[in-house]
DNA sequence: TTTGTATTGACCAATGTGGTCGATGATTGA
DNA sequence: TCAATCATCGACCACATTGGTCAATACAAA
C-alpha cells in the first residue's frame, strides 16, 4: 500500500488505467487480474505486491475515482445563474478532467450499474453524497426568469440536459471513428455555441 | 437447424431470450454457453443440436434480431409530417416491440459498438441497410415550416431527437427501479405528452 | 558484505471453456 | 408390436484462464 503510493507518477498512473479499462470493460467478476498487469507492463507479482488482492485493487479504485471527481471536477463547476452558461462549463471541465483522468467517470459509472454488490455501505454512501453534491451544483439557484412564461422550466431544463447529454454521446462517438484531432475541436466548440443558440431561441425570452 | 425451426415456439423463445441476454452482458468472446443453456433451461447436448457451434448460434441471433427489427418495428413506424407525432409513434411502436422481442435491440446496439469484428461483410451490410432505413423513416419528409422561422429546424430536429433518447432511458431506469405496475405506464403517457407539449411551445410557431 | 526492498514469472489448485458422445426417452410408421 | 428415428440430457474431454503465491533474484543503501 505504502509502496503503491510512493511509486513515480507516470508508473502509478499507468496502472491505474490498465485497471479502470479491465474494470469498466468486463465488470468486477470478469475482469482480469492477468490482463492488468499486462497492460500496465508490471510482473504478476507487483500488482498483490501493491495490493493484497483483487477486491482491495477494486476499492482502491473507487475511492480514488470518487476523490478526484470530486476535487478535479465537482469542485471547479461555475455556478453561473444561466443554465447555458452553467452547462458550457461542465462540458469544458468535463473535457479537461478526460484528458486528465481518463476512464475515472466510465469506470464510476459502470461500477454503479453493474457492480453496486461489491460495495460495503460507506462507499455507497460516499457515492450517494457525491451524487446528491453534482445534482446540486449542476441545478440549484438557476435563474428560471430567463424561459419564457408560457414554458414549464423545470420540465425545459430536463430537456435541455438531455440535448446536452446527446451531443456529447455524439462527438464521442465521432472522436472514436476519426482520430482525434486536437484542431478540430474549435469546429466542435463552434458547433457546440450554435446548438445553444438554438436552444436559446427556443426556450428563453426575448427569442420571440 | 431445421429442428430448432421446429421447436414449440414458447422453448424456442426462452432459448433466444436467454442468448440474448447472455450475449448482450458479455459481448461474443465472453458469453457462455453454459449460461445460456442454465438459464434456457435446457441441457449442453440440445444447442449444439440446434446450432453448430457458438459462432453459428451468434450469427442466428443478429439475423433474427435484424429482420424482426424491420419487420415487426420499422415497417410499422408511422410518416406522419408532424415531426412530434412522428416520435410519439415511435415511442409506442417501441414499447410494442419491446414487450414482445425484449433483448433484440439492446443485443443489436451491444453487437455494433462491442462485437463487429465477428460479422462478416454481407451481414454489415444488411445492418447498414437496417440503419439507412430507420434514418430515413424516421426523418424524411418532416414537415418544417411548423418550426419557428427564427429557428435552424436541422439543429432542433437534432435536439429534439437527444431529449426523446434521454426521456427513454429516465423511464427505463424508473421501471428497473420500481417495479413495473402496468396501470403507471398511463401516468407515464400523460408525463411524456407534457414535454412533448413543452418542445412544441419551444420550437413550433403559435407559441408566440 | 550485509541487509532490506523491488521485481519477476513460473507455478498452483480451482474453475470455466466450447464442444462431444453414448445412453436413454419419446414418437413415429409399418 | 417392433424397429427406427428423433429429442434430450449431462458427464466428460482437453484446454485455457483464473486469483494468488513464492523462491529467486537484482539493486540500493549502509
Amino acid at each position: 500500500m505504502k509502496a503503491f503510493s510512493n511509486l513515480e507518477v507516470e508508473k502509478r498512473q499507468k496502472i491505474i488505467n490498465a485497471a479502470f479499462n479491465e474494470f469498466t470493460e468486463k465488470g468486477y467478476e470478469l475482469a482480469s487480474t492477468n490482463q492488468i498487469v499486462k497492460n500496465a507492463g508490471i510482473g504478476k507479482g507487483m500488482l498483490f505486491y501493491y495490493f493484497t488482492n483483487k477486491h482491495e485493487l477494486f476499492l482502491f479504485l473507487i475511492e480514488y475515482a470518487i476523490e478526484k471527481t470530486e476535487k478535479e471536477f465537482l469542485n471547479k463547476l461555475s455556478d453561473a445563474p444561466d443554465l447555458f452558461e452553467r452547462f458550457k462549463n461542465v462540458a469544458i471541465q468535463k473535457l479537461a478532467f478526460l484528458t486528465q483522468y481518463p476512464n475515472a467517470m466510465n469506470f464510476m459509472a459502470k461500477v454503479m450499474i453493474n457492480d453496486a454488490e461489491q460495495l460495503d455501505e460507506t462507499i455507497k454512501e460516499k457515492i450517494r453524497v457525491l451524487e446528491q453534491k453534482t445534482h446540486q451544483r449542476l441545478y440549484s439557484k438557476i435563474d428560471t426568469d430567463l424561459f419564457r412564461e408560457e414554458i414549464d422550466s423545470e420540465k425545459a431544463i430536463k430537456i435541455i440536459q438531455w440535448a446536452f447529454r446527446g451531443y456529447e454521446e455524439e462527438i464521442t462517438v465521432r472522436l472514436q471513428n476519426e482520430n482525434i484531432d486536437v484542431r478540430n475541436l474549435e469546429n466542435y466548440f463552434a458547433e457546440f455555441h450554435e446548438y445553444v443558440g438554438v436552444m436559446k431561441k427556443a426556450f428563453y425570452k426575448g427569442g420571440h
